[in-house]
DNA sequence: AATAATCATGTGAACGTTCACATATAAGTT
DNA sequence: AACTTATATGTGAACGTTCACATGATTATT
């Protein structure tokens, strides 16, 4: 019995229930200035022609899209990946939809285009997913037309609407960890270091060999994948660098490391201690587990979105950076 | 120089340009009808303005919004995070926006509040990951206002519009090479069976033995996580089963089971073959790094636009199901 | 030179909502 | 009984575009 009209909008379904459009529409944004008999009758009439608001036209006139976008750089890692989780659960639950956009490069050409879609996009928020160093970023928040934005995993001590996890407080926690375990030569496989949390994890292993009165003995940079992270443990070795702990900036690299020491003839953990970042799900199941420092990184995305809301509603309350814990999970790929 | 007009609109700018909105309207849309002389009149305008067409009313006046939907089902999962990154860049490339939207569980509540949404939502298409068997996908099919879905991941020989990796072939690729170098007696771990490439991988699987009349000699069922495959391996044994092979659904299960196996004093590859299905990055770095059943996630979320813009341009090409190949990779987990 | 065809521009009404009012009826107060 | 107040509804103009058509100026055709 249902008529198929394409799409049935305000005004027919006020015909259909003999009443004038304005009427409808209060019935839909349930205001209490309707009597609860043409309530009903409007309602019936909503079902029978299958109605449903037009969102683009609603936007038109409030001039509120309801939408917030997520522009992120790298989905194919773990950690981008968890947070886009996190920013969307915590997007429906507030009523929000969610633009989706991805850079897998940095370039000139991919950000200007971000920027210039941004300001056509109607969108109220942006969460700007920014691991790595660039000023593109900031001529992205500059040139956004007034939106609010609010960054993650970018830089510690920025001024502007951002979370971050304290990687340096992670890195102390891993080195000192070691430090105390007994080490003393404690070597390290950074991430690439134009990614932020990868030059806080570097830092942070620095600033602790320091704070211990160790050399830092030697490290190596990859590139977060197992591949870089089996070469760099390799050219560490052929360098002749001595060690009895790695402090790895990711899991996936510790994986790696760990296939190139055991074909070094060197055991984990008796003959050199290992440990990671993230705590991804497959980290229990290295051979050996690893210890490694979890970081929340849905959480996170959670966050950004409470955080863009509360900017959305009062500008005014756009202030600073706010800071997660990461922490250090013990298994058995250190002694 | 730049006066801050909030947002500046085609009036805006046909004023300050001393010509009609249409005439400006004509140039951002670049018609041949408008004269050199103030064509270029206009940009200025427009340059001095800094004025961005707005995507709702444009939306709103020629119904047609230049934006796709994803809804997906565990972006938490390797593979649908792939092909979202996949359909991401072939969304970018064609010119449309892409809202995301993602179920973490396959409830009642979630699928309506997900539909329902899809109607308000004047979205030109849909790319829905469907991972999963559930009755409801066909609800969100049916009642989608005629909107195209193509749909990924789903069962094969399906008539509508969707794009799989032929599952069942790889799962024959991988038990018949084992079957080929020697092996009789081969195990498997599969996925959870109620996602249809698990299912399909389980009966590839079984299909293969009994072609070549051998018995399926035990198998038991994990959930895609390493921690599952692990405690499936031990089970298997404790079972007293007999295998010099096992095929793994995914390669999280297979890191899983390769630990387990260790802790059970077997050698890999010397005691037991092993071969899993994914070729996540990390799967060349287990140790031994890992025979495995390539998918093209990438591809096949890129593949998915490329239907959805044909659908679009003319309904009547929605026809049935496309197939992609996976592919052995040999690694050192098998002999 | 007159007529037709082409080009450059303008005008007003859509698109489907909400917003700011205006109006009519009912109920409450003095 | 007259006057205020509250309640239920309707009216027309926004929102910022595009669309369909109308107009006037130029150029081409016979």
């Amino acid at each position: 019995m249902k008529p198929k009209i394409a799409h049935a909008t305000l005004h027919d379904v006020a015909e259909l229930a003999g009443v004038s459009h304005q009427t409808v529409s209060r019935v839909i944004n349930d205001s209490p200035r309707v009597s609860e008999n043409t309530r009903q009758r409007v309602l019936e009439a909503i079902q029978q022609l299958n109605y449903q608001p037009n969102h683009t036209a609603r936007a038109l006139a409030t001039r509120r899209s309801l939408t917030l976008e997520i522009v992120t750089f790298g989905v194919g890692y773990y950690g981008p990946a968890q947070m886009m989780g996190g920013v969307e659960r915590a997007a429906k639950a507030r009523g929000y939809r969610l633009f989706f956009s991805n850079l897998d490069r940095l370039t000139y050409a991919d950000m200007r285009e971000t920027v210039e879609d941004l300001k056509r996009q109607q969108v109220e928020g942006v969460v700007l997913i920014a691991p790595v160093r660039s000023v593109l970023y900031e001529e992205l928040i500059k040139e956004r037309n007034n939106i609010p934005v609010v960054q993650l995993a970018t830089q510690k001590d920025v001024t502007f609407p951002s979370i971050i996890i304290d990687q340096h407080l992670g890195s102390r926690l891993a080195t000192q960890h070691l430090i105390d375990t007994g080490h003393s030569s404690i070597a390290a496989i950074s991430g690439p270091l134009h990614w932020n949390d990868a030059a806080a994890r570097h830092e942070g292993w620095l600033d602790t060999l320091q704070d211990n009165h160790l050399n830092p003995v030697n490290w190596t940079e990859g590139d977060w994948s197992a591949a870089s992270g089996y070469r760099a443990a390799h050219e560490l070795i052929d360098h002749g660098a001595k060690f009895t702990a790695l402090v790895i900036a990711n899991d996936q690299m510790a994986l790696g490391a760990i296939l190139a020491l055991r074909e070094r003839g060197l055991r984990i953990p008796e003959d050199v201690s290992i440990v990671g970042f993230d705590d991804i799900p497959e980290a229990s199941f290295f051979d050996p587990p690893l210890t490694t420092i979890r970081q929340d990184f849905s959480t996170l995305g959670e966050q950004s979105v409470e955080y863009l809301v509360e900017i959305i509603a009062d500008p005014q309350s756009a202030a600073g950076q706010r800071v997660l814990t990461p922490r250090l999970i013990l298994r058995k790929s250190h002694r």
